[in-house]
DNA sequence: GTGATTGCAAACTTTTTGCATCCGA
DNA sequence: TCGGATGCAAAAAGTTTGCAATCAC
């Protein structure tokens, strides 16, 4: 569950921020759609159903912050816009590392969550080679979906690549 | 060495596409700073040098070029602009795929390339278990470069995280 | 009451597009 | 010659910022 609201509230009073409706709010938007991939814009309309008044800025503003709380993370799918999702392992001494990468298929799009912790492995052997310390990381993969790859082999198109 | 001019050329043409001068020199700018991760505008004011009378939208348009063609990666560092690199590996039958990582100093920003073929395991996993068919990867690693963790222990200052 | 937060609008940045002109084949 | 390619300027899209009004504490 990540987050709980009470803790973020715990956690705004501790560095001296002011709990506000509209915080509250992007946060149970973000929670409330876990599995999905929100942009600010998906945020904002989502908000607006309970809070009209509110503004775009409010919204990038808020997700700034939560950025910076480790609260969500920013992904960006190179479709022009960044997106958001609430941590899926925030709970935890997990320092804000996720371990859920992305497929995105170049077909149709679609974006499918993938679980790993090979990673692990790969950031230990960097750090043992180049000194850098990893915190996090952020790893897509491209290509296609099975349902694309079943549609074009239906449709008699060899695959190809 | 990827693509030679001559290569390319022969591309272009297989295409029915125009040789031109502005096609010619992006790559060639692009061949001539492959340590170096360009922006449109660092191509743009590169390009100009020999060719000042260059537009924007055509470094634009000949770097989706590229990228269709699968002589150039895309990367985005998430500091607003995208950026391409020449491949390193656009000889031989890979595919297109790099085998090439980044890792993002959190401290000073800087870049450093990592070479792994680590992840064609973690791909054929992938396939087993989603049918889904990878094409390409992209991965960041985010952290602290050796230079800025030096600096910080210098200054006493305890390495957290 | 006071300073942080908000909403609005304007500004900014990067990238794309329309169109007349130009140029390679 | 002719259609693709280019340069320019305008448009688009996403995000940030300045500021007065508002709200949490």
């Amino acid at each position: 569950m990540s987050v709980s609201q009470e803790e973020f509230k715990e956690l705004l009073k501790k560095k001296g921020l002011k709990v506000t409706n509209q915080r509250l709010l992007v946060l149970e938007v973000l929670a409330g759609h876990r599995d999905r991939h929100m942009t600010a814009e998906d945020i904002y309309e989502l908000v607006k159903e309970d809070y009209p008044e509110i503004g775009l800025a409010t919204i990038y503003r808020t997700v700034q912050l939560l950025l910076e709380m480790q609260l969500v993370d920013r992904i960006n799918l190179d479709d022009g816009c960044v997106r958001y999702e609430i941590g899926q392992d925030t709970d935890g001494d997990m320092c804000g590392k996720h371990h859920h990468h992305h497929l995105i298929c170049n077909t149709c799009g679609k974006v499918l969550p993938f679980k790993d912790d090979l990673l692990e492995e790969l950031e230990r052997h960097i750090e043992e080679e180049t000194g850098f310390h990893v915190v996090n990381h952020e790893l897509k993969f491209y290509g296609q979906c099975q349902e694309c790859r079943e549609k074009e082999n239906k449709n008699g198109k060899h695959t190809e690549v």
